[in-house]
DNA sequence: TTTATGCTATTTGTCTGACAAATAGAAGTC
DNA sequence: GACTTCTATTTGTCAGACAAATAGCATAAA
């Protein structure tokens, strides 16, 4: 005898597949706006607090968002590209910091994988991309930015060149591994000698990548890469040192 | 004169990010138990609604689980590979369904990438992982297999040659641009005949593998790529036929 | 002593009903 | 016509209740 295979996860929970499933599936389409909280808490044959419960299951993937008011409601979201980046990086730094990834790991998969997207690069750019990327380094060249700001400069930098490569999911995947990268660039930034080390780096980068030169981006960024590693050991053994 | 920043965002969405923020920090440790619903309510002093909605949007990112009972309680998930491939599967179908993604750039984007990832796996790969390779091709020979599963066989199948890779960062990334194509295979893998070359290519890639040719790996996925973009073309064109 | 059984306390899951806050649109006022 | 006020709608939050799962303890039976 086979009993009908026992449901195990929440009601919310099952709303909430329902609902994303209605979404991925384009039953609701993007920028539409679900039925009110109540409509589908007496659809469901469910209360409203569940209903909401597995409405902020599908707002933390940035599937919905809400608005309050009449002509308000929770509408199908379609994710901006800083939006996805966010959950991108969230998903890194988690992945991070809960040390399922170490920096070794991560260091190489951007050496393995930035040749096809620096190859991409130098054929896609557009004279707009390479301004976006030089403004970026222009940022960064700030000497009264915050060790914060600089990271940020900085994951803006690398960003714009993987954006360079004009195709949405090799960035996509691109960004994780830049945000991945954001604590070794951390432990680094505070001192001003690294900081213009990095900066020189960049350079070497963007002129490469003006003169579409994939040999010279790519020798370019291994030493960048090269050289945040071995400064970054330096300040992890300091950093024990101080431990101890 | 400048206020306190307003705070927009509601009530339920800053506890959430509080609470993962602490969690991220590894202020609360992997595996730890949280707070009861009811101590997080009083010490925040909102409603016990309200800290659970916060807690659904971090299980939606797979990032507490929870469990009834004494000894219950919401929990710090380490989130298993497993989990963490349906949470990029998920981003990634989502992006291919909301159309922020073409089939073209998704098939670009593997190309591009996959060289760097199977120079690691000619390299990396144990005779263990090999074997999983094989057997994952084993389990998709089988012609009694529904469409469904034979794209779950077929996704197995690519997952166990980025596994070989040996490194978590382009696992993760693999992963995702593995789950954006497979809207292509689900497409072609109807008819018998398609399913043979698909099997046919996968048995010249796991033998490339075996005798650890990165050019044999390379023009294979590569021939595999062009021949499932010519079928997915014609897919596309039928169906568009029938629409008519 | 060991095993089985049932009880109890704890914690999440869901429900109900209510009110607060935001806000679009209509109605009224100048 | 421009401005203000009112009203209805919808999400956000709250309070309290009960249901369901379950670990641990106590008790009973072998």
């Amino acid at each position: 005898m086979q009993e009908q295979a026992i449901i195990k996860s929440s009601i919310s929970k099952q709303i909430a597949e329902q609902l994303r499933n209605a979404i991925v599936s384009g039953r609701f389409k993007s920028g539409e706006r679900l039925p009110t909280e109540d409509e589908l808490a007496t659809r469901y044959g469910v209360s409203r607090a569940t209903v909401r419960e597995a409405l902020k299951r599908l707002a933390a993937q940035n599937l919905v968002r809400s608005r309050r008011g009449p002509a308000g409601g929770n509408f199908v979201n379609q994710p901006t590209h800083a939006e996805l980046a966010e959950s991108l990086s969230g998903a890194a730094t988690l992945l991070v910091g809960l040390g399922a990834l170490d920096i070794e790991e991560i260091v190489e998969a951007r050496r393995t994988l930035q040749g096809g997207c620096l190859k991409l690069a130098v054929v896609n750019a557009s004279q707009e991309q390479i301004q976006d990327v030089e403004t970026a380094l222009q940022l960064q060249k700030d000497p009264a930015l915050s060790d914060e700001a600089f990271c940020d400069a900085d994951v803006a930098f690398h960003r714009g060149l993987v954006d360079a490569s004009n195709n949405g999911m090799v960035r996509f995947v691109m960004y994780s591994i830049i945000e991945a990268l954001v604590p070794i660039t951390n432990m680094v930034v505070s001192y001003v000698k690294d900081r213009r080390e990095i900066i020189a780096f960049h350079e070497g980068l963007l002129l490469a990548l003006q003169q579409r030169n994939e040999q010279g981006l790519e020798s370019a960024l291994d030493a960048l890469l090269d050289y945040l590693m071995e400064r970054f050991s330096v300040a992890q053994a300091q950093r024990k040192q101080h431990a101890s």
